[in-house]
DNA sequence: ATTGTCCATGGCAACGTTGCCGGAAACAAT
DNA sequence: ATTGTTTCCGGCAACGTTGCCATGGACAAT
């Protein structure tokens, strides 16, 4: 790493001051004119660039949002794009962390930011996380803190979010209206609140249908294909089968459908499915998987955008909260044509 | 934000000076047992946290690592992955910066991590990106830089990569084991050396067998799967049509196979595919595809180690390279049972 | 000639930390 | 009593930058 030219070094070439020089560089006022031409042309010539670091250090702010994020899957990669290119065009450079869906990680990284004196923080907790200390030492610091798409009711900062409630709804009350007697609910780990929104979304709907519930239709698992895989499996033995499955993620659908092929049913007929996400590969998996669109890539916008008002403006934000709707989008795997039907 | 605690607040509160809480706390020598205590004792009860800032300055190192990478698709998103692990592992953050595939977004990127500062840059360049003055801006400043995956010959630094040729041979000598006589090729943008590479496996193979090229069936478009089927469309509806795509990637693979399915024609028994990068996707499709996959979660760590060694070690590492080697899946896509008939 | 007013520039402190040097105090050895 | 050694601590500079105040010269007004 070569020394980078600073300053000073213009100072001395030129036999200034490094106040003259710092100020003739930033336009300011009471610098000769002729001065002014010179330290300019010489701070071209040996492609000068402020040091940031001093300056961050002088003004106590880095330009630097720390983002903490579970994972980088589909849905959160989009988000990330969305919080990226607003953080760009504000001037904001981002500090992506993955905790992996550790606790352990999260708490790390969070440590890792916040002494690295980001200015603000854009947080996603992972589905491991059950206590947030972590998380309130960043508000008791009186640090920005926004959080979106896996929030913390408990905490008092603006919120992004979807509605994941109405997004149960959605896919629940769409399975009622395609004739499903039994329907399944494939949930994520339980104390996600996600979740357990999306599951209590579906619980409204049947009970809003008179629909009886069967409390071993409901089964909670690691987000993960695997674990959807064998889930079904279990569910598709039992003497009361459910006839259609409500996952709470698209991977967990793809899992289940897996399952499903594997016995024989068919879908949508026998059994029909709806994800959550709506991720691209969705459409084209035969069949095709109705999935819940959870718009991802505007959520990040939108967080991004509630930061910078966030860190620009002094009034208190902390109630603050966008809930996205979500859209359904049906697909065959739960399609029975019913609509037309009737 | 809150005043974070210094030392100099220790120093008052305790009526030493700021050299002596220094030491105190770095458990220098030339303290005294009890000074050293109190020290401690304070600094723990205010919280107090060095000033990462200050310190940087003072170094001149930011233990931070600047990622630059076009998208953050299934593959780079595992890569990430690996270099976010060895690099915390190792100490350092990583800021993650995506040029969305964009030249000029990648420029803006490398200047701003250039001057926060960053100890050194990880990058993987854009599909846009065909004059590389900013990469060897980074260089020329002696900053060190390792490249992965799409990584540019014409610069002498170390580079951590998959053989795409190797890559390019497995999928079309596969193709030619199975009967496919007329192999065309979707590719990536024409400058890409990674779909490159491929594509000059796919001609060398071609040539092996003395099997004759028909230019036409050799299509360059974005890594998009639209493009991909509306190439394939194209490819469909000629004479001389082609009986096995290799498709440079699964999204191209995935595009491709909407196309074909559209058409009527039979997978594999009337055309073959073959993608690349081993995506889960591709085993989830009906019917699944064949793909070759190129160890990205490996070699994003291995990237990462590779910068770790550079930072650490004062030796010329500029000529080392990393080059992994693919492994072709067999599927259903490309499968008609030729081995075992044989 | 004295005072006032610009204008251009320099000096110093500060941001938080560390490294180096010097020095005071205590005690031992001569 | 002098010298040396050890132990503990403070002062100062430095990293690169900016903000504030001081200073000096030129010039005009009295």
């Amino acid at each position: 790493m070569e020394k980078q030219t600073t300053i000073k070094d213009i100072a001395i070439a030129l036999r200034l001051s490094t106040s003259t020089v710092s100020r003739a560089l930033r336009d300011a006022s009471d610098v000769g004119q002729e001065t002014r031409r010179a330290v300019k042309a010489l701070a071209e010539e040996l492609d000068y660039q402020p040091n940031k670091l001093a300056l961050s250090l002088l003004k106590n702010q880095t330009n630097t949002i720390g983002v903490i994020i579970p994972n980088l899957d589909y849905v959160l990669a989009q988000m990330v794009r969305g919080i990226d290119e607003v953080a760009l065009e504000a001037g904001y450079t981002v500090m992506v962390c993955q905790s992996d869906e550790s606790f352990g990680r999260e708490i790390v990284n969070t440590k890792r930011l916040l002494d690295s004196l980001v200015d603000g923080f854009i947080v996603s907790v992972s589905s491991e996380t059950m206590v947030y200390e972590h998380i309130k030492k960043i508000q008791t610091k009186k640090i920005p803190l926004v959080l979106f798409d896996r929030v913390i009711d408990s905490i008092n900062v603006p919120k992004i979010r979807l509605d994941n409630l109405e997004g149960g709804r959605l896919a629940t009350q769409h399975l009622v209206d395609q004739g499903y007697k039994k329907i399944a609910l494939l949930g994520g780990p339980e104390n996600l609140t996600v979740s357990n929104d999306r599951k209590e979304g579906y619980l409204q709907i049947l009970k809003q249908n008179k629909i009886k519930l069967d409390k071993n239709h409901i089964i909670h698992c690691d987000f993960n294909q695997d674990y959807a895989y064998i889930a079904t499996k279990e569910l598709l033995s039992m003497k009361n089968r459910p006839d259609a499955i409500f996952a709470i993620s698209d991977r967990l659908a793809i899992g289940a459908m897996l399952a499903i092929k594997e016995s024989g049913l068919k879908i949508p007929k026998d059994i029909g499915i709806v994800g959550f996400n709506n991720e691209p590969v969705t459409k084209l998996l035969t069949p095709s998987i109705s999935s819940v669109e959870m718009f991802a890539f505007e959520i990040g916008k939108a967080t991004a955008k509630m930061f910078i008002e966030m860190i620009h403006s002094d009034e208190d934000m902390s109630e603050k909260e966008i809930v996205f709707k979500p859209k359904l989008f049906i697909r065959e795997s739960s399609n029975r044509g019913f609509p037309s039907k009737s």
